[in-house]
RNA sequence: GGUGCGUUAGUUCAGUUGGUUAGAAUACAUGCCUGUCACGCAUGGGGUCACGGGUUCGAGUCCCGUACGCACCGCCA
């Protein structure tokens, strides 16, 4: 027997007990006659004492001892002369009677402890040693608490778990799919699902009314600190449902969690937001309600009501009211306008005016405007004494939007009001059916192409498509799109129809996504469904940055995996069993 | 495809205006130490300053390029 106990288990109860324990030496102490080993396995960390004079040979055995070599120790429980409060197990230590070296190990890399002396890099090509530190263990528990609470809530609800095939077809729609060449069917290749999207949705046709999965989803795509190439969804359908069935069940879900993982009882329902309103308010899909600061737009305000060009030629002027911030210097002022003019932002400037004690206004743009406008301003601003009004313009209502948002995130960030403890929750709803896509000349469906129209916007397909809105919702919280989803067709001729709009020929949809309109001839119930980011979820509760850290083995920047040193290249012998020629363009 | 920042000891980093032998902390090794728990003390080993080119009497330091890493934009139905 390995072991009798684990590392983290032994109290001041035990005292007495003759135990046996394995696991890796995390520290060695040596104190001349006397010598101390922190032994940790994932459970925790309990000392053990090597004493010269009761037993000298034992003691020169244990001062052999390296880091993370692992061992198996038989001793009697003890109580301690000075106890540790900074361990569970700190109350008692292991005399050793019996050491055993099951293995030795290399000095590490970095050092195996909360406060690693490794960078990002290094702890990715050792993730093994990595994942052996506290906080990243931590971040694995938290995660399997949370898969395990998802699926006593969805089946609670009666929900069936369903997997769906990983080798699947692929699909120009959407994001970049990877594909997996196919030996048996010469020149003809698989996708890795971007989501089991259809396939839930043929389960639906099935009869299988309720099905979720914890799915990994693939999408070949640059990444970022929360995109990563392979991702974990909580993918769930359900049949003869409508949009508010659906975000209720989804709401609970979501509370469940809450209360399960981090004992914060929501008694509330979360708030719906429109997406315009989301837009005109933030300037984004997915706003970071934790804090106000709303746009006020200044257009009635500013426009044409003095000299200043800048504001005479924009088609959207936006404020952000800044609480108390009047007092900044003019180096913070300069440091923000740096901020929004940063080519990643694009803004050209940013016009600013403080509301002083005495209730007047001074801005930058003071020579343009008489104090009578700057009051107007304030008022339309709702500022009182002390506070800063950051305006921006722009001749591209969105765009200028868009970089009001990244100001006001970043005075979210300065004022400290982001606070990774704090959640504000809520459901964006109404989004516009389709998005014109520049780059391919044409509509795009904003959610995908399977979303149902809101019924009320159905005659305005063949009319005025563009303003269609969608039975689509996503869920943000702290500025996190943490899952979304939308009512589906379940209309082969409105599918159709659909198809048609986005610019697909009936040939090419039939080609495409004729399983699924075939399928929808046999009695497709009404029908829709929800994903929620399992990697943000896990990312969120841990207090993340990116959602690397929640995922045991994940790809770098370049979506490389440094330990595995994979994608890698293959054997010729490969290549020709596949019938692929590489061809690498300089 | 693009922008910014970075790359110096095993590791995390400092390195002044371009100037003698490139430092600190930590890790590691050795020794001392019988109650430590970030133990302490002493000693020691450890460097292709990412790579290539350029400027210069002289480059870790300045310039250009490349590679890699991180953050972001585009992209992500």
């Amino acid at each position: 027997m390995f072991r009798t106990n684990t590392c983290g288990e032994l109290r001041l109860a035990d005292a007495g007990k003759t135990v046996t324990l394995s696991g890796w030496v995390q520290r060695v102490r040596k104190m001349g006659g006397m010598t101390f080993v922190d032994l940790r396995d994932r459970y925790g960390i309990t000392q053990l004492v090597f004493n010269d004079e009761v037993n000298a040979e034992l003691c020169a055995q244990a001062n052999k001892l390296g880091r993370e070599d692992v061992i198996q120790i038989v001793g009697r429980v003890n109580e301690r002369e000075s106890k540790n409060k900074h361990l569970d197990t700190g109350d008692i230590e292991i005399i050793v009677d019996v050491l055993n070296v099951l293995n030795t190990s290399l000095t590490p890399p970095f050092t195996i402890e909360d406060n690693s002396d490794g960078g990002d890099d290094l702890r990715m090509k050792y993730r093994y040693l990595d994942l052996r530190r506290n906080c990243v263990r931590k971040n694995m528990e938290l995660r399997h608490q949370m898969t395990m609470e998802v699926r006593r809530y969805l089946d609670s609800k009666g929900f069936l778990e369903i997997e769906t095939p990983m080798l699947i077809g692929s699909t120009p729609e959407g994001a970049r799919d990877f594909v997996v060449p196919s030996r048996m069917n010469p020149g003809q290749f698989y996708a890795l699902p971007q989501s089991p999207q259809t396939l839930k949705q043929l389960l639906m046709v099935a009869g299988m009314d309720r099905y979720f999965q914890i799915v990994k989803c693939f999408r070949d795509e640059d990444l970022r600190a929360d995109r990563q190439p392979e991702f974990t969804q909580i993918d769930c359908e359900m049949s003869f449902v409508e949009q508010e069935d659906v975000i209720s069940l989804f709401e609970g879900m979501a509370k469940h969690l809450f209360k399960t993982i981090r004992g914060v009882e929501l008694t509330e329902d979360f708030p719906r937001m429109p997406w315009s309103e989301a837009m005109r308010l933030y300037g984004s899909d997915k706003p970071d309600t934790r804090f106000g600061m709303e746009f006020v737009e200044l257009m009635d305000v500013l426009k044409g009501t003095g000299e200043f060009g800048v504001f005479n030629d924009a088609t959207y002027i936006g404020g952000i009211c800044a609480e108390g911030c009047a007092s900044y210097t003019r180096k913070q002022l300069d440091q923000l306008t740096d901020f929004v003019k940063r080519s990643q932002i694009g803004a050209k400037g940013l016009v600013y005016a403080r509301v002083q004690d005495d209730g007047t206004v001074k801005s930058s743009v003071d020579k343009f405007y008489t104090q009578d406008v700057l009051q107007n301003l304030k008022s339309a601003m709702n500022a009182k004494e002390g506070d800063l009004i950051l305006i921006m313009s722009g001749d591209d209502t969105m765009r200028t939007r868009k970089q009001l948002c990244e100001l006001r995130l970043e005075m979210g960030n300065q004022l400290g009001l982001r606070d990774k403890n704090k959640f504000s929750l809520l459901w964006i709803v109404d989004f516009p059916m389709f998005e014109w896509s520049e780059e391919e000349g044409r509509l795009m469906a904003m959610h995908h192409p399977f979303t149902h129209p809101k019924d009320e916007d159905i005659p305005l397909l063949d009319t005025n498509p563009a303003a269609v809105r969608a039975d689509a919702y996503d869920m943000v919280c702290n500025g996190v799109e943490v899952g979304g989803g939308s009512i589906r067709i379940h209309d082969p001729e409105l599918q159709d129809k659909m198809f048609r709009i986005l610019g697909f020929t009936h040939e090419k949809a039939q080609e495409q996504f004729g399983f699924l309109m075939n399928a929808f001839k046999y009695g497709a119930p009404p029908h829709g469904g929800l994903a929620y980011g399992l990697d943000r979820w896990v990312s969120l509760f841990a207090g993340l940055d990116s959602i690397r850290d929640c995922i045991a083995f994940p790809k770098n920047n370049s979506g490389r995996d440094v330990m595995l040193d994979a994608p890698s290249n293959i054997d010729q012998k490969q290549l020709d069993e596949l019938n692929l020629v590489i061809n690498i363009k300089e």
